[in-house]
DNA sequence: TAGATTGTTAATCGATTAACAATC
DNA sequence: TAGATTGTTAATCGATTAACAATC
């Protein structure tokens, strides 16, 4: 079982790039062409598919098709991933809106905030209080929530996410979360990025 | 010059602790208390201040406010920088009005998109159409851009901005660009990342 | 002084790449 | 068959950690 964050992002470039060689009417891709296509060498290729226990055939190359049914099935493609949205703020609700998670097979379930204002259990994605969150995350079986709150509020959020059943968390608030159960968290801290892009940013310039 | 991405976000996240410390009436930290913090070990949190070049006294610890000055001129928090957003959908929308950039001393300058009815340069954050994108990065002498566009429009829009002048990107479109000159760029994949959570959740589940 | 902590060097670890035998 | 490409092993590379001499 592959358990490198690294090499599970690369499985999902390679799946991209497949989709598009397949959409392009290729039957078959070598590691050359694969690696060309996505930024990565032939030899990594051949290692995180042999990793991954995905074979081609000596001098044939691999089969497009047979590569996406693994990768459908590891990635977890072969259904729909529910997932919720706990702060409806500026980043929440785009994240709810963001049309093109669709096509990835993942569906916004709902959205949770503290604010009275903002609950509409109508809405297209309905947004509830945070009392509901506990028993919604049970019923529904959710196992992944995204979570857009402030800053002060994310540990105890990310607790009540974990505590209910939450088994994974794409994090936005720019804190190292630091959860008491068994969850993996990914964090986007978006200063952090900006911030770094400044420094580098800095760099290019001295260097000319 | 240090030039290792994440021993820069590290750099970030010690200013952040730092902060913090100093809040709480601190004058000195030691490498063991602010890899604590931090979730980084000492060795590590003293190698990242020798590259930097932040020294401390044997025995005595760091200065809490040496360190904060250094890492301030290093990380460029000693002026606000102006960012543009190109693309106002969902995601564009929400940065523009990300509040928590403005104490992190980056300010969103305005906005850009095609679309006519996005449009309105009397806005707080003033939107502008594509055609003005050019001037309006050399007047204001920008460095910085998020792009938000859609993935068919993001590798023309990068292209745009490093033509422009533009020497860090931070692109949320799915794709990983090409850019044809000297540009940094970070890139946020919200499908990757959600794809990976998946996959790590499914293996936790398998795992009990 | 004795003890604690830095700064740096050397060791370790993990991931990437190169190389090449196996084989289609 | 000759040639090309996989699959895997070994080499390389880079980043992290351990260790410890220097020193406050």
């Amino acid at each position: 079982m592959v358990v490198n964050k690294k090499c599970v992002s690369r499985l999902s470039r390679y799946r991209k790039a497949l989709l598009r060689f397949k959409n392009l009417g290729f039957v078959k891709v070598f590691s050359d062409t694969l690696g060309d296509a996505t930024g990565v060498t032939p030899a990594q290729v051949r290692k995180d598919f042999s990793l991954f226990g995905m074979v081609g055939k000596k001098r044939g190359g691999y089969e497009i098709d047979a590569l996406l049914e693994k990768m459908q099935v590891i990635l977890g493609k072969d259904q729909i991933h529910k997932v919720i949205v706990v702060g409806v703020g500026n980043i929440g609700r785009a994240l709810i809106q963001y049309k093109p998670f669709e096509k990835d097979g993942i569906s916004i379930a709902a959205g949770f905030d503290i604010d009275p204002v903002k609950i509409n259990p109508k809405a297209q994605v309905p947004i509830y209080p945070m009392q509901d969150l506990k028993s919604y995350i049970r019923k529904k079986k959710i196992e992944i929530a995204i979570l857009a709150v402030s800053e002060i509020a994310a540990q105890e959020a990310c607790d009540l996410l974990v505590d209910a059943g939450i088994t994974g968390i794409l994090n936005f608030a720019p804190i190292r979360l630091q959860p008491l159960g068994d969850v993996e968290i990914n964090t986007v801290n978006l200063q952090m990025e900006l911030e770094n892009l400044i420094y580098f940013t800095k760099i290019l310039k001295h260097r000319k």
